[in-house]
DNA sequence: TTCCTCCCCTGACATTTGTCATGTGCGGTG
DNA sequence: CACCGCACATGACAAATGTCAGGGGAGGAA
């Protein structure tokens, strides 16, 4: 019986390292490649052909979703899973949305992780049960597509004026949005919005 | 001879487990005591009185840093040493201060770890040359005492009121010392001063 | 000592930001 | 069709924030 084929991809060496390690003493896994970074992964997956994909979420270049979306348009056959450190309720939405078809925090141990691969090889789906919750709790975004994008542009501190500009909106406009936007947060500014907006994965 | 007692502190039990494993198959190495959060890497150090305390800087409870702070309080003979996924110069400060004599990115391999932890464990110190790089261009805080207390408490976002009340300060000083702690970052607003700030690990 | 510098602290003023009332147009419902 | 609800958009006004000029005190240099 042939092994499952497995690519692994993390930028934190000690982290991949030691889970190639790990996985490679599993009589039924083989870890055929080792990715850093998003691209990298991309590139790994087309050379190596894996069955299934362990991405992490945050990494340079691309994160886990963006790659997880390219694999399956191009490998159909390669299943892909998402491993992250910590879990915004949004990211595991949109990554199911992307057809990640596993979604585990790296607080498990590398046993469970084994036998996830497993299961999602075999053709099931595996959500941890922790993320999972949060994300219902936390429920879909009650922000409007412009709301949404007016609060990305807000991300980083950015003046109104700049955010007027960039959305090519009226200032007025833009404080309206935001004003909202926080309403329907909870917040009492933008700023602790934004930073709502992100634990939520909502931006 | 005998090996080198290490306690590994991370909250991610994929990492800590994996790593476990991998440092175990070293001869000269054996961990003695795993923990997942602040407080219980410091009751797994008191019980167990490790030669070299592994620390991840992110943990619930409390972090890296004020565990090795409190190890070398109370165990002097141990060695500590701080692993981190993002390192921010001013936490690498930080923790030479508190006299932490290794830090390490987790980019850097398994194989390598242990070889620092020798090291560290025959009394030398290791810093990672990127990340003293970083630390050494970064540079020290310019922002006074007073200054990073505001920006700390701005830090989530609050309204000056309520800085001005924590800080027991009047609103117009408040507001002054946000403001001069953003020109001295060079950003254009506070918020995007605490970002800075964050970034440089100072605050 | 005297001077100088820097940190700490403050209130007054100008600017930016948040809130409100209001208007338009689209998509679904009775 | 007429109506309702909602997303999108705006400007005027009120509130919060940032800027400025300046005073008091500690510590170091001349």
């Amino acid at each position: 019986m042939s092994r499952v084929r497995v690519l692994l991809a993390d930028d934190e060496h000690l982290i991949r390292g030691a889970l190639a390690a790990l996985l490679g003493l599993e009589d039924d896994l083989e870890v055929v490649a080792e990715a850093a970074s998003g691209p990298e992964a991309l590139a790994m997956a087309r050379a190596h052909r894996p069955d299934v994909a362990v991405l992490d979420l945050e990494m340079p270049g691309a994160d886990g979703v963006m790659v997880a979306t390219q694999i399956r348009a191009e490998l159909p056959s390669c299943r892909t899973m998402i491993v992250t450190s910590h879990g915004r309720p949004g990211h595991l939405k949109r990554a199911l949305t992307a057809g990640v078809r596993g979604f585990v925090p790296k607080t498990v141990s590398a046993l469970r992780l084994a036998e996830i691969i497993r299961s999602v090889h075999a053709g099931n789906r595996y959500v941890d049960p922790e993320l999972a919750a949060d994300a219902i709790s936390a429920g879909d975004s009650p922000l409007t597509v412009r709301e949404a994008e007016v609060l990305g542009f807000a991300a980083d501190g950015a003046p109104v004026a700049e955010i007027a500009e960039r959305a090519a909106l009226s200032q007025g406009t833009v404080r309206n949005y935001l004003s909202s936007a926080a309403a329907k947060l909870g917040a009492e500014n933008r700023h602790t919005a934004v930073r709502l907006a992100r634990e939520r994965g909502w931006v």
